[in-house]
RNA sequence: GGCCCCAUCGUCUAGCGGUCCAGGACGUCGGCCUCUCACGCCGAAAACAGGGGUUCGAGUCCCCUUGGGGUCACCA
């Protein structure tokens, strides 16, 4: 057996979308998975349209995503002579014909044929005529007329195409410059390719693009048509891969997701990168199409965020902090306990990083909104957390067992529950009626700021 | 419209002729836990699109209908 060879072949026409990535990633994985090699080639002959800035944030949201590729990326743009060479070659084998049908016939037949409720099918009305030397032509590849064309796809089965069906589609533009279903299969075969995997959407140009490798004498790879994803709107279309990044997913949980989607391996849900890639096979991948459900992505997230060592999670939710208002270095003594206190809460590390903010900012700058103030700080609340900041000054070494007993034992001298001095002693250190337990937020604050906070806000101006 | 593909809870899915009065997960709704919000745990509601066949027996095979999707470029 050689090792196979995929490819993820997109157009530098935009960004990386979730379908695209799917794509790529079911590539990635099958090769993964077979120990062969997955490439990257980027399909940027539409000048109009190609940029390489969209260029540059596939391949940055790719290498977020985790996939690396196993030979130096192939533009397509850098490949006119080999595809020129192609086209020569079925012009001296005479597998072409010169169309010089103009733009506007074509259109009127079209339209006749629409209006006989017939479909439209190119006749090969040029097929055969003498040369034109000086009009404009195009290239058309003959199709056989006769039989069929079996497509022996590895998750849509069987697909049958009677030849009679397949148009002589035009290969080369009237300036020479050759078309997609021609350059994808050159492409394909100079590059080696074994598997192709993609969308859906490609299924009937398969059939044609097996004639071609035909007539090129080229081998034929295996095919393999994904379903595509119902409800990516234009909104999520134009949602690249950063913006989830930039939502606070992790890309394991995105990776996670969108494998899920279409394909299983029985009641699993939670997958690691080591996972899909042990498990993956094109075989288990579904026929039928799947929506989009982003709400099953958030949970997916909060289970690798569950997952992830505090130390990751600190140097992840860095940024996200620094975003918030509040500059902390990823290697903060404080951060990964901090992230600890949180971690099997938050769904993104935006929720993460908005919990844990209020570690970090000084002990003055704790806001406390008026209404929080007037349910927790009134009454007793204020002399309660003065004395229990007192208890608490006792304390010599600020460990969890110590704190907690002091705690325990300031409650039980004042005839109080923790209840009822739990949540303003909270707001004093957060400033909010939620946030992680007690005793690890005084731990991870520090004996000085556990103080300080409690003072000011027994101090505080507020009811 | 022609051709092609698809069809199990709201959503993602398990199911590959009997073990299915259909299982898991998200979400939803209850409850427990509890210093708050969560997390976690327990429980509930929720589906084989419809109709014909084949078979002793069909969610599973076949056909039709309906519904959804794709595709019909000198785009990729």
């Amino acid at each position: 057996m050689t090792p196979i060879r995929v490819r993820f072949a997109p157009s530098p026409t935009g960004v990386l979308h979730l379908g695209g990535a799917r794509t790529a990633l079911f590539n990635y994985l099958l090769a993964r998975h077979e120990g062969g090699r997955f490439l990257l080639r980027i399909e940027d002959t539409d000048k109009e349209r190609s940029t390489d800035e969209s260029t540059r944030a596939i391949i940055d949201d790719l290498t977020w995503l985790g996939m690396s590729w196993d030979e130096e990326p192939v533009f397509q743009s850098k490949r006119i002579e080999r595809h020129r060479a192609a086209l020569d070659r079925l012009v001296s084998d005479r597998r072409v014909y010169k169309c010089y049908c103009t733009p506007e016939e074509r259109e009127e037949a079209r339209k006749r044929a629409e209006a006989e409720k017939r479909t439209y099918l190119y006749d090969g009305r040029c097929d055969g005529l003498p040369d034109r030397p000086g009009a404009p032509f195009v290239w058309r590849f003959r199709m056989p007329k006769e039989g069929e064309t079996v497509v022996d796809d590895l998750v849509q089965g069987q697909v049958v195409t009677p030849n009679a069906e397949i148009e002589d589609l035009v290969i080369a533009r009237s300036d020479g410059s050759p078309l997609y279903n021609f350059v994808v299969v050159v492409d394909d075969a100079d590059m080696g390719i074994t598997h192709v995997i993609r969308g859906k959407d490609h299924l009937t140009n398969t059939p044609k693009q097996i004639q071609i490798y035909r007539a090129l004498g080229l081998p034929e790879p295996r095919f393999g048509h994904l379903p595509l994803i119902l409800g990516l709107s234009k909104r999520l279309r134009s949602a690249g891969i950063s913006s989830y990044k930039e939502q606070g997913y992790l890309p394991e949980a995105v990776n996670n997701y969108i494998a899920r989607l279409g394909w299983s391996h029985g009641d699993e849900e939670v997958f690691t990168h080591d996972d899909l890639v042990a498990k993956f096979r094109i075989e288990d991948v579904n026929r039928s199409e799947g929506a989009l459900n982003l709400e099953k992505m958030e949970w997916l997230n909060q289970q690798h965020l569950q997952m992830s060592p505090p130390e990751k999670l600190a140097s992840l939710v860095a940024p996200f902090l620094s975003a918030a208002g509040v500059a902390v270095d990823s290697a903060h003594p404080r951060l990964a306990p901090a992230c600890e206190t949180r971690r099997q809460k938050a769904r993104s590390l935006v929720e993460l990083a908005t919990e844990i903010r209020f570690y970090f900012v000084p002990d003055e700058a704790i806001a406390i909104a008026s209404d929080v103030a007037a349910k927790h700080l009134a009454g007793e609340a204020k002399a309660r957390l003065l004395g229990l900041a007192g208890a608490l000054e006792a304390v010599g070494t600020w460990e969890t067992a110590a704190v907690e007993a002091a705690t325990n034992r300031f409650c039980e001298a004042k005839g109080l529950k923790l209840k009822e001095i739990a949540q303003s002693a909270r707001v004093a250190f957060t400033g909010s009626a939620t946030g992680p337990g007690l005793f690890e937020t005084m731990i991870v604050l520090g004996k000085r700021s556990t103080l300080a906070r409690l003072k000011r806000a027994a101090g505080s101006s507020a009811p």
